[in-house]
DNA sequence: TCAAAATGTTTAATTATTTAAACAATTAAA
DNA sequence: TTTAATTGTTTAAATAATTAAACATTTTGA
């Protein structure tokens, strides 16, 4: 297979803009949340629940929550004195589909020379 | 936006299946260590090379590209007493393309009811 | 206004990860 | 076969990240 030098850039930039994001996803606390955050739905769930769903603090629950805010894959809605966290994907949704297209170009680009193992 | 519960389970899913390779990618010396492999192109980089272009000892580095191999993200070829990384797309392929077609599925749903900030 | 409920924040202590030194192993060339 | 070159591995020490306690803040209802 030959990749362009204009796809392994494209494939870097993408990369580079996504780092921030693999970085936040990289924690298995991290990972867990989504994954409860996603379980309950469109709603979102309260910062109560999701610490009941897990058997750390409350307070490790609102740091990882802050981070997953801060690089935009929840948004929170207040409601009197509760905070709902919600997946949010229209947030990163410029780099992901960036990557995603770096990366399906080269694997169309390798789909179309056989499945070659090493 | 009205996301069926179909949707979140096969996000939810794909999404559990990365996150060994989120985990991974969550480091900035691998992710640093990926760019710089993709920077030297098809041929790929040895370890001295790679060592050379961070601050840190080549037992460090060793041990992330370690990590890097066992997930899938990079292959070796061995050449005499040198080993060359190259960047493997192959292996995460089926896990990575699960998750594109979750997320692009919701995110068409999302762009066809408009843009709507929080 | 006062108390309760829910969450955010700060900080020291714990925990886990990362690092480099020392050693082992493999390959090629002399 | 001996030496040099390159890389992998083991392990203790250093470093970084995580955690929970204590406190602060905001909102609601009595």
């Amino acid at each position: 297979m030959n990749i362009t030098e204009e796809e392994l850039k494209s494939l870097k930039d993408s990369f580079s803009a996504c780092s921030p994001l693999f970085t936040a996803l990289g924690d298995e606390i991290r990972q867990k949340l989504l994954l409860d955050i996603i379980d309950t739905g469109e709603e979102g769930a309260n910062v109560m629940t999701l610490t009941s769903m897990s058997h750390l603090s409350r307070p490790a629950i609102s740091h990882h929550l802050k981070i997953l805010k801060d690089t935009g894959f929840v948004k929170t809605i207040k409601t009197g004195t509760q905070v709902f966290y919600r997946i949010d994907i229209n947030r990163n949704l410029e780099n992901i589909n960036a990557l995603i297209q770096s990366i399906q170009k080269i694997l169309e680009k390798v789909k179309n020379e056989g499945t070659e193992n090493d």
